[in-house]
DNA sequence: TTGCGAACAAACTAGTTGGTCTGTTTATGA
DNA sequence: TCATAAACAGACCAACTAGTTTGTTCGCAA
């Protein structure tokens, strides 16, 4: 008599689906791989899921969601000078994510790349999470306004979306060859870029 | 009695997997596709090719690098003053660039997410040609210096990285929702941010 | 307690995929 | 002209892959 626990059973599923997909791309995921590594079998799988595609849905809402919003989203929201700040949250990038982030770059990213234009469901949904990504940049750059942070003729949308590209290019480059100095450059670079945010009359 | 053209043939394989991985990736592209688009069989392919991954290197070099040098390479030695020139050079990438690459992207950093952590003979062929462009771009803006174009003491090779990253980020993101704005805000904010290279005492 | 659907196990299937093998035809150099 | 290798055609194969089917067991509600 083996005690059972559906919740737990689909959970074990995404996150091991979640690893699989993040090593190897959607498509590169194996079915059969995700089954080993649960110890689970077929009956299980295509019982809480209804295909691969389902699946890989489920991990995009499930997994990478949450990721994207406790590594990203909310530490933005407790972000008061932009200009200042912000650069600090990218020096301690280093340690608030996974070993596997290091080596297999941006989740959200591979699955952009790689499926955006190959299926539809993910589209929307990979669009969908850009898009609150931005906003959640776009607030931390209109709460700056107030106290003086950030002159008050930018476009703060414009800018949050030029810096989320940075940090998706960022990690994409960092993907091909894991250099310090790629790292560095964007680092950097962005920081001078968001010093042309400040007032004139500093 | 056909004619044969073993150079023309081998192009031919060339071009139509270079079509096929830019379309669905690397993964994703099937040999039986490439056969069917090019009326060749089984034997031409591994006759020129003795794999499939032995194709795929050959589309990097072969067809994605010509690409580049053609696109990007060659055009920045052209530029004169990086800061004024190389915005307008973007103005004009959309009419330099066939459809295909609005809907499928960049097909470097295609290959580069999806294969950089799959395969070694990848990483180190896709690592080379991002180096090459940035070198390109450290090229310009050394140029820039003497004539008073850009400050002495900048960077040029991180400056450049720089300017790559978003430029790939830039592709990647406006392969997920194809906004206009996308593409518009990374034009204005990398002008704003090649502004800050020029010297003090204007 | 019992009935019934949810939660699985496990064998099976049909289609796909990269790659091989054998044979045939074309070019080429001696 | 003739031998030899290059340049293919095309049938074939073994491994893989998402998905199905059938059957069994567990948990919960009545």
């Amino acid at each position: 008599m083996t005690i059972r626990n559906p919740q737990q059973t689909r959970e074990r599923l995404l996150q091991a689906a979640f690893q699989e997909i993040h090593a190897h791309g959607f498509q590169g995921m194996r079915v059969d791989e995700v089954l080993r590594l649960t110890g689970l079998q077929k009956g299980a799988f295509y019982h809480h899921f209804g295909s691969k595609t389902k699946l890989g849905y489920a991990v995009l809402e499930e997994q990478v969601r949450p990721l994207i919003e406790s590594l990203w989203l909310e530490p933005l929201t407790k972000i008061e000078d932009p200009v200042c700040d912000f650069p600090l949250l990218l020096d301690s990038l280093g340690e608030r994510i996974p070993p596997t982030m290091h080596e297999h770059g941006c989740p959200l990213n591979n699955l952009a790349q790689e499926m955006a234009s190959q299926d539809e469901g993910f589209q929307e949904r990979i669009a969908q999470m850009f898009t609150q990504w931005i906003d959640a940049f776009e607030v931390m750059f209109e709460q700056g306004k107030p106290d003086g942070y950030i002159r008050k003729d930018v476009d703060s949308r414009t800018v949050a979306r030029f810096v989320v590209t940075v940090l998706e290019g960022c990690i994409g480059m960092y993907k091909v060859d894991h250099a310090q100095e790629q790292w560095a450059a964007c680092r950097s670079q962005i920081s001078i870029y968001l010093q042309t945010l400040r007032p004139v009359n500093n």
